[in-house]
DNA sequence: ACAAAAGTGTTTTTTTTACACCCATGA
DNA sequence: TCATGGGTGTAAAAAAAACACTTTTGT
């Protein structure tokens, strides 16, 4: 018997080589001075919107990130999610009912993020990557939560197809060895993960080499689709 | 900045030692001639209930079972899953604004049949276990895409926590590869089975056997929480 | 010449698979 | 005594883990 708004939020990981898993969050403004919080994107989706194309559609307007592919991982329904004083306020002025529950869909995606700059519109004044060991532990509404929900799953998910989106087109092992390092948080023996990407076919060397680097060059190798 | 309708539909899957895997259904009347569908269980959500209690409430209210442990395992929001013409004339009769969108979380549980005898009510009129591969494929909305996805999922998290709902207190090896084989659907070579399951301390010998079956009788085995 | 990362095989251990016969009971 | 499902072990194969030294480059 009860409308209720949906939202979906967007957990976008963003690696660059050889470095820390950062998260994409958004500075929102709670009033009208300038205090403000951070946030994973997300608002609420349209009337006749699909899901996923509302996901992709906010991301874009909140960050300016297009052509992510973002996976559905879960759902956050607690009734009380939206009624923090702190989300409280930013409803207020924002939405025209903030007291009206919202159950939010989350997304999930990682990126390059060199291949993506975001710039911050609509509410978001702000759109940076944040070292995930740096994010505040006072997100907006239920966003800790849903960050801790998306890196739980990603372990379980996580393969070659997802991994390729990180890479460069033409990479190296170590690159490679690193990202799954740093996604997986364990170190590989570096033999052991050789011999089992050389079984993957997609994954092929080339005839370049690194150049400029003060150590022997390594090869470099492509993901075909 | 729209309002929606949240439902929650419930595949519940039923175990009947030795037998076929059984999905619950329900029975509605689609107008005012005694045309029905099937459906598997699901309702809106109320105002300001969670998800899961929510669940649990519309199960109960729908097919009298209760104290089921109900998994969330996806989100539907397509925004035509309601237009069809059957669906309409069932929202019809049932909802003051048929035409709002409906979204809905797919929530999965494993049971034994002999421990839940469904009893229909509310606009359920009959509340059946139905065998899998005799589910019609015009269930209500996208229900039968809601059961497929349900069943990929199953086999992803299948474990002994899970299929010990599904167990009496006392069973045989026999019984418990029998579930294994038919939520895999696949063939289990007994002895490796065997192999396997004593490795898992929860699961244990009694002194007990099997009694009046016209072959040497099975040690039974308890699941220990 | 030194520092830094690349590249490369073999052995051991663990896990998984395949496979066949005798046993206890009720009918 | 027959039909039925219960119960058991071993060998082979496959997969995973452990492990150390040489090479190529820039400085």
């Amino acid at each position: 018997m009860s409308l209720l708004n949906l939202s979906v939020d967007c957990v976008i990981l963003g690696f660059d080589d050889d470095q820390k898993l950062k998260i994409l969050l958004i500075k929102k403004l709670v009033n009208k001075n300038k205090d403000h919080q951070y946030a994973i994107p997300g608002d609420l989706i349209g009337d006749k919107e699909d899901l996923l194309c509302g996901a992709k559609r906010i991301l874009m307007s909140l960050t300016s990130l297009k052509e992510i592919y973002l996976k559905q991982f879960s759902v956050f329904g607690d009734p009380k999610r939206t009624n923090q004083k702190k989300d409280q306020d930013w409803l207020k002025m924002y939405r025209k009912n903030p007291k009206e529950r919202v159950v939010t869909v989350g997304y999930l995606s990682l990126v390059r993020m060199e291949d993506y700059n975001p710039v911050a519109s609509s509410f978001a004044s702000d759109a940076e990557w944040v070292s995930l060991n740096s994010v505040p532990s006072n997100l907006a509404f239920d966003h800790n939560d849903i960050i801790k929900s998306a890196l739980r799953y990603l372990k379980t998910v996580l393969d070659h197809k997802i991994v390729s989106n990180l890479l460069p087109s033409k990479f190296t092992l170590s690159q490679l060895q690193n990202i799954y390092e740093i996604l997986l948080d364990e170190k590989l023996d570096k033999r052991n993960f050789r011999k089992n990407i050389s079984k993957i076919s997609k994954i092929k060397r080339t005839k370049e080499k690194q150049e400029g680097v003060a150590h022997k060059p390594a090869y470099l190798y492509t993901y075909d689709n």
